[in-house]
DNA sequence: TTGTATGCGTTATCAT
DNA sequence: ATGATAACGCATACAA
């Protein structure tokens, strides 16, 4: 039972006709009799055409250069995984021309994140790749590669009112309600939960702000109730212990039973709670990051939730890839799984392939 | 900055030869002066040239038929989603000249695995993904397959003393450490846990045995001791109900924690304990399948472990495909993700992609 | 031992 | 409006 592949040559034969009249049909580039064309577009139905990328792409020559403007992972380990994603990609994807340039900005520094979306503006890249942790910065560079004809895709951060092609991330109202069904099957007896906003910008940062409503509704509704949620933003330079602002947090909440960090910080509040001896109370927080590792490993973090870095970087250039090489349609949002991670399948997320 | 790929005719220009003897060297069918062999080869290393993989794979009208010998997804539906999984992956792989034609045998009948896996070998296939769900019946196969040179890779249930090219699936001793430790976060009070063989050969089922030793060993070291774990099969025909069985259970152990089914079947157990109203009781099994999912949004059952069987079926086409397309080297053992799932991120596993 | 011609499926150009 | 043809990079049969 051999299939043959159905090639524009079996069209053309079987429409009695040519190869390049079929092509001209294929490409909408007219020029053709109307009873020819609607002959051959009813063969290409018929025989379940479909192009032959492999010999499309060996054919046209074109390549694509895309941009990627992402944080520097020197200064922020967490970037350093999407920065490998994308280079797997391109890895798979150099044989169909394409080619990828990092722009790096410091994570830090909106003024770097200026200057570096400058360049890739000047670049004319074929399409983009970019983390926008910097929102309001962000936003007029939107509009002018959207003039530009630039298609860009988002990940890590979700913004409203711009139109990527796609945005690649996970849904952070689920990722909330993860978090709390993961404690709430943890505590037995109720007691007070914190929320904690480590070290983030919570005005600039409306993804933070959906994940504690997600965690809320879920103790607001259900089995869930009988809990005190609380939530706080804790703030501190890079080198003072966090101990000071804790300590007051715990004298206010003797009864505290759990902690969800909702951000990559987790490991700041293990160190604390370490330190306390405070290992009854549960912790739950995001990001495969090696410090956080560390207290998963003691079991002093119960549960972190992956939000699959690697995998974004990867996607992201294969939504751009089947945007510009392949001409596939792309959804407007990709959710990536929402990974439980804990010290037994820690390894399989860590490196994946 | 214009990256121009490096050609067979480039080579062949630099070296002052054509590229046929360029093409002699890189294939080592000989026929080429010494001198000439060497100039090319430097010339290689020095442009760092890369076959072209595309035109390879154009120019290449070989075909591969793959087999899939696989149970029957009408007769047990967790068969559907390896069966999707090889689809999808003979989808992306049809253009490389990747057929697959599936063999489909009972999974309650070894006759008629016996008698698909004949047809198999009639078929004499480039390579072929099996289920060995019966290791007995399916050992002196292994043995002529392997005389015929056709490489198989085996999903879903591991074996030890044959060749495989490959096996795909789960660490079946994490997966019950996984288990262990999700039920021991659940549980603050000590108790007894069951660790349930429901409906299944023991003897015949390796794996089952290696998640059990994982899950006894977590209880055995660490934080997790002060837990009484006992195993026990649970057999009964499809239409009588367990009840009676679990009664028993239940009536000697009375301070019954939890219940760690080791396969598909917690439903079946989701079912009693939702009778008996014994709803405290925290349970963790394997499988999205319908059943088993409606106890999961209940939260009857806690935890579902995911076996991945898309992946499992996607992935074993994708080694095969690795070895005999690609020509890839195939590590001998590829460990699918221990994926917890919950009502919460369900979702995203149910349908990948 | 070496070089040339041909074809894989698609596309673009160029006669007709 | 249509069809023939060349080219993309590689592999190979065959001529030299």
């Amino acid at each position: 039972m051999k299939k043959r592949i159905v090639r524009i040559k079996d069209i053309a034969e079987k429409a009695q006709t040519s190869k390049g009249t079929v092509d001209r049909v294929l490409h909408n580039r007219g020029r053709v009799a109307d009873d020819v064309r609607e002959r051959i577009l009813g063969i290409i139905k018929e025989l379940n055409y479909e192009p032959n990328f492999i010999a499309q792409s060996l054919k046209s020559q074109r390549t694509f250069n895309l941009a990627a403007l992402i944080p520097d992972p020197a200064l922020d380990s967490y970037w350093a995984a999407p920065k490998t994603g994308l280079e797997k990609a391109e890895k798979e994807l150099r044989q169909y021309g394409v080619y990828i340039t990092p722009f790096i900005f410091n994570s830090h520094d909106d003024k770097s994140f200026i200057e570096k979306a400058k360049e890739v503006t000047e670049e004319k890249p074929d399409g983009l790749l970019i983390a926008p942790i910097f929102y309001k910065e962000a936003l007029p560079f939107f509009k002018e590669w959207a003039e530009m004809g630039i298609p860009y895709v988002l990940f890590n951060t979700q913004i409203e009112h711009v139109n990527p092609l796609c945005y690649i991330g996970q849904d952070s109202y689920r990722s909330g309600s993860l978090a709390a069904k993961i404690l709430h099957f943890g505590l037995q007896t109720p007691g007070s939960i914190l929320i904690a906003h480590v070290n983030e910008d919570i005005s600039n940062s409306a993804h933070l702000i959906t994940k504690e409503e997600g965690f809320r509704d879920y103790f607001n509704t259900g089995t869930g109730t009988g809990f005190s949620i609380i939530s706080q933003e804790i703030h501190f330079p890079d080198h003072e212990p966090i101990d000071e602002e804790f300590d007051k947090i715990a004298a206010a909440n003797p009864d505290l039973k759990a902690v969800y960090v909702t951000n990559s910080k987790a490991f700041q509040v293990a160190e604390y709670l370490e330190k306390r001896k405070l290992t009854n109370i549960k912790l739950v927080g995001y990001d495969l990051i090696e410090p956080n590792l560390h207290y998963l490993n003691n079991e002093i973090i119960s549960f972190l939730i992956n939000q699959n870095p690697l995998g974004q970087g990867y996607w992201g250039i294969h939504q751009l890839a089947n945007h510009l090489v392949f001409k596939k349609e792309i959804p407007p949002i990709k959710f990536l799984p929402l990974d439980i991670i804990t010290r037994e399948n820690l390894d399989y997320y860590l490196n994946p392939e």
